[in-house]
Order: C-alpha cells, then sequence, then structure tokens
RNA sequence: CGGGAUGUGGCUCAGCUUGGUAGAGCGCUGCGUUCGGGACGCAGAGGUCGGAGGUUCAAAUCCUCUCAUCCCGACCA
C-alpha cells in the first residue's frame, strides 16, 4: 500500500499537511498570493461547521446580519490600540475605477479616480459594526444587541498556509452591546462554551479553555478568553477567540445608552470568532499518511459504498445492493441530520483505486459489495480511523453502521484526548523546559509557572519560541492553580500557565 | 519583509553547463479487455518553455528586470 504521493508525518509534517490539503481535494492555490480557492470538498466541511455553529448561536438568542466590506480609514483610527493590532497587515482601496491604458493594451488604474478617503478591507468589523450601534442604542431598553455575522475579512499576511493563515479567510464575527460589565462578561464566557463544546463534539478535537495573557489578547480588548488545541505535531492551535472589549469601542465611538436609573452610561461590548482555520485544525488533528480522518458529524461523506462486479449482471446486482442501504441510511436521522451517503458507480476505477481514494478524501465508513457478499447476505465495513475489514449481516447493517459512526466519532475524540494528555507536562526547571522544546520530535503543552511579567513571556519566546497559549479557566490538574516560582526566573507566580510552540 | 530554492502540456519532472526542429512518466479522450487494496492493450489530443526587455543569423538554454509559488526566519486567527 503506497501513501499516494503524500509525505509522511514522520518525514515532515508540514509537507505532509500542505500534501492533504491539496490531494484530498480541499483547496488550492489562487492566482492571488496567500488567497486560496476553498474546493466543494473542502467547502462542505465548513458548511457543516456554519450550520453547527449557527444552531448554537441562534439557541442562544442570536441574529445574524450583514455589515459591508469596506471601512472608512477615519475609523481606524478611532481605537488606537486597535489599529495598532491591524494597521500592518491591511489592504487599502485608493481608487474606484479603470481606464484603458493610453500607451497600449490592458487597463491602468485612473488617476483622475481617486478616493477622498480610503476605504480598508475588513481585517475585522468592529469600527464599522460600533459606529452603526451608536445609531441603534439609546435606552438600557436596546440593550442587548446580540448579532453575528458570516463574512470574508482580509488580513494581508506575509507567510500563509492554506485554511490555517490566508490573507482572505472565512469566519463569523459575534458583536454584542450590554448595559453592563457583568453581562459582557457572562457573554464572552457563553460563547466560549459554545466553541469548546463544537471543538469537541464535533470536531472531536479537545481544547483548553483560557484567558490570554496580554501579550497575546486582541488589540482593543479588556481581556480574550480562547479555546487551544493541540495537533499531531504537538503544537498548538488557537481555534477561537472571545473577547471582553469592555467600553473601549463604546468610547472610541462615543455609543452610551440612558440607564434605568437615567444616568448616561458607555455600553459594554463583546466580540467573538471562528474561522476557516477549524479546517486546518480539523485535519491536523486527527488525519493520517493515508489521508483524511473526519469526526463523522463533519465529514461530508459518511459512509461510501463501493459496488464490485466484473460482469454486467453482478454489478447490477451490487448496485441495487448498495442503493438498497444507503437508502436505508439517508431514512435514518443522527444527530439531527440525515446520515451522508454516497455510491462509488464510476465505472472506469477499479475497486482499489476507489478504496484508497475514499481514505484519502476522509469518508468515515466504506462498504464493499462484492459478489460474494450478494451470495453470503453480507457486506464488509472498514472504519476509517481503524483500517479493519469487518463482515457485518446485510440485515442489521443499517443499525451496525450507525453505532460505528457513533463510536467513531467517540473514538477520535478520546484518541485526540489522550494524545494531548501524553504531551502535556508539568515543568519547574529551565533546563527542561528548553529541552521540551528543542529538537526533533520535541514540543507539547509545558504547564509552568510564570512570574506574570511580559518581559519575562517574551524572554522565553525568544528562547525557545514557545509562547503563553494560556492561562487556563481551571486548573488542568489539582494543584496549578496554586503559587509557586517563575520557571525562568524564579520569581514568585500566583498559578501555572500553559505555554507551546503556535501555528 | 530578509535568506534559500523553483517556475517547461492538467500533474511530477528531464532538457539549460557547451544556443540550432520541445521530451518522458502519470493524467486526459476513444475503443476493447478488466474489477475484493491505485488494472492492461491499442489509437489519439494537448506546450507562445511564468512575464517583459536585451545579446544573437538563431534563445527553454546567455544577460537584466519583473511576477508567482514553496521552504526557513521576523509578524499574525
Amino acid at each position: 500500500m503506497s501513501n499516494l504521493g503524500i509525505t509522511p508525518q514522520s518525514e515532515s509534517f508540514s509537507e505532509w499537511y500542505n500534501d492533504l490539503v491539496v490531494k484530498a481535494d480541499m483547496a488550492d492555490h489562487s492566482a492571488v498570493r496567500g488567497c486560496m480557492v476553498i474546493k466543494p470538498h473542502g467547502y462542505a466541511i465548513w458548511e457543516l461547521m456554519q450550520r453547527a455553529l449557527d444552531d448554537m448561536f441562534k439557541d442562544s438568542g442570536h441574529v445574524n446580519a450583514y455589515f459591508p466590506l469596506f471601512v472608512p480609514k477615519s475609523f481606524l483610527s478611532r481605537e488606537a490600540a486597535h489599529v495598532e493590532g491591524f494597521a500592518k497587515e491591511c489592504a487599502v482601496v485608493t481608487h474606484y475605477r479603470l481606464i484603458n491604458d493610453p500607451d497600449g493594451v490592458g487597463v491602468v488604474v485612473d488617476p483622475e479616480a481617486k478616493l477622498e478617503e480610503e476605504l480598508i478591507i475588513r481585517p475585522t468589523s468592529e469600527t464599522v459594526i460600533w459606529n452603526t450601534y451608536k445609531k441603534w442604542i439609546q435606552s438600557y431598553r436596546d440593550l442587548p444587541i446580540l448579532i453575528n455575522q458570516w463574512a470574508n475579512v482580509v488580513r494581508w499576511e506575509m507567510r500563509t498556509r492554506l485554511f490555517l493563515r490566508t490573507a482572505e479567510f472565512l469566519w463569523q464575527e459575534g458583536h454584542t452591546a450590554h448595559a453592563t460589565y457583568g453581562e459582557a462578561e457572562e457573554e464572552a464566557l457563553l460563547i466560549l462554551d459554545i466553541y469548546r463544546r463544537f471543538a469537541e463534539e464535533w470536531m472531536a478535537v479537545p481544547v483548553l479553555t483560557g484567558v490570554k495573557s496580554e501579550n497575546e489578547k486582541f488589540a482593543g480588548a479588556d481581556h480574550t478568553y480562547c479555546i487551544e488545541a493541540m495537533v499531531q505535531d504537538r503544537r498548538c492551535v488557537q481555534a477561537g477567540t472571545s473577547h471582553h472589549l469592555g467600553q473601549n469601542f463604546a468610547k472610541a465611538f462615543d455609543v452610551k445608552f440612558q440607564s434605568q436609573e437615567g444616568k448616561e452610561e458607555y455600553v459594554y461590548a463583546t466580540s467573538w470568532g471562528v474561522s476557516t482555520r477549524l479546517i486546518g485544525t480539523l485535519i491536523m488533528a486527527h488525519s493520517d499518511d493515508r489521508g483524511l480522518i473526519l469526526p463523522p458529524r463533519l465529514a461530508p461523506i459518511q459512509v461510501v459504498f463501493v459496488p464490485i462486479g466484473r460482469d454486467e449482471e453482478t454489478r447490477t446486482k451490487t448496485y441495487a445492493c448498495a442503493d438498497r442501504l444507503a437508502d436505508a441510511l439517508r431514512h435514518l436521522s443522527w444527530h439531527g441530520s440525515r446520515i451522508r451517503t454516497k455510491v462509488d458507480k464510476r465505472d472506469k476505477e477499479s475497486p482499489g483505486f476507489k478504496f484508497n481514494d475514499w481514505e484519502l478524501r476522509g469518508a468515515c465508513l466504506r462498504v464493499e459489495i462484492g459478489p460474494r457478499d450478494l451470495e453470503a447476505g453480507t457486506c464488509v465495513v472498514v472504519r476509517r480511523d481503524l483500517g479493519e475489514k469487518v463482515t457485518v449481516p446485510l440485515d442489521g447493517f443499517a443499525a451496525h453502521a450507525e453505532a460505528e459512526l457513533a463510536s467513531m466519532q467517540g473514538a477520535l475524540l478520546e484518541r485526540a484526548r489522550g494524545f494531548r494528555d501524553a504531551h502535556t507536562y508539568r515543568i519547574d526547571n529551565w533546563a527542561e523546559f528548553q529541552a521540551l522544546f528543542t529538537g526533533e520530535g520535541s514540543g507539547g503543552f509545558a504547564v509552568a509557572h510564570w512570574d506574570g511579567t511580559a518581559e519575562t513571556e517574551e524572554k522565553i519566546a525568544e528562547l525557545t519560541k514557545a509562547t503563553i497559549r494560556c492561562i487556563p479557566m481551571t486548573p488542568l490538574a489539582p494543584g496549578d492553580d496554586e503559587p509557586g516560582t517563575c520557571v525562568l526566573t524564579g520569581k514568585p507566580s500566583a498559578r501555572r500557565v500553559v505555554f507551546a510552540k503556535a501555528y
């Protein structure tokens, strides 16, 4: 069995990832640097993610809206910390018209068509939205506002990777307005918990929840909550963030409301988002050298049938059998949606080719139906994460398939959790800390004491490339939240924090 | 934005040193045989050699510039 031209993980994790994304037909590089084409197979995963998250947002009282792509430059000057965080990576629109090149062929920018005020392509929408909220909010009766939008944003990144960091990406951004600090805090934590549940229950990716250090928090936030996942090269991915913005944007955009007591106060805000980066995280968390391994709840194809027959007559029978089984599955509801199936009737491809192809594309269960099965009244079922062929009677097939999907969903989460826990270390001396982040096959989560200063954080990053991923919400192990001494400086530390190399 | 590498049919690459009619494998199209872990035969189609200048009788090949991609750093969801 070949690896189908995918660089093995053991040889180079990053090449493995690049090969896989392209060969599994998820995405392609585009004509524009740093941008990508999300192909149907990759987009199908995004659609499933969107649907799940959108339901959770709606269930918790949020509504969707849409705000414009363009941000007047002046908006970005309003909140100093915020603009500093994004200024270096903004795309700017300066003109609004092209003309035929007077000196030759093609078109050139019309110098006459210069915009009076340049427009920034949104790197995030806080400023546009808060400029709007100012018009919407007068009284405490207008609050809270709980709006989400699904959109694209642009951050002009120097170094990009498909799904993990692209110049343009798709995401959702929630923007809420509240009367009190406490209510905004509750909102930020509510969303954080939605993100955690989505990661674990849908993506089968266990995540740490925590607070970002001052260095790592969102520019413009009072504080930032995050979910952090470990992937198979033991590096850490920030998979989602939820910000308590305090009154920063309300002050920058002068958004006040009259309280029940008649007092004028600034509004409290949150913002929160997850992006197509989740797809990259999903791939890196579970997949192997043979291709994608997707958790059933997010797999575009959950059960694929490969009917086998060397002659027309056998083929007719195996096709009919596969259609019948697929149809039965489609009428079953699993986690609230129909089971997604496919009967692979491509007659130019051999069964062996199809086996490899569907492993590459991450179908969860593959069902082989050949002449031998027809005689015996069975089919052969192979689960993508286990790879073993199991002969199953046609009679109990649907129940078997459903049980296997459920079991696979759980198994992936457990495996990922086991992997993460096996690479999470409590480290109390500097030599050990450095050793963890040095050399081949190194890495993981270092749960260590830190003296709380930005200088120490930066020094550690400089020496090891590891950064503080989060200050956990709850201790990962008993004692983690007790005082100790900083792993680098030996100064007092209030509690342990999590260090890792990050994407 | 620095350092390195690479741009030649859809894909992977050879040809470039030493200038002289653009090649291979895979894929693609047609027909036939195949079909339980990437099948085979025969016949076909497909390329302004990333782009622009220059040198030359002649440029994929030499020179200059430019664009893009990948890897490694600095920056970031």
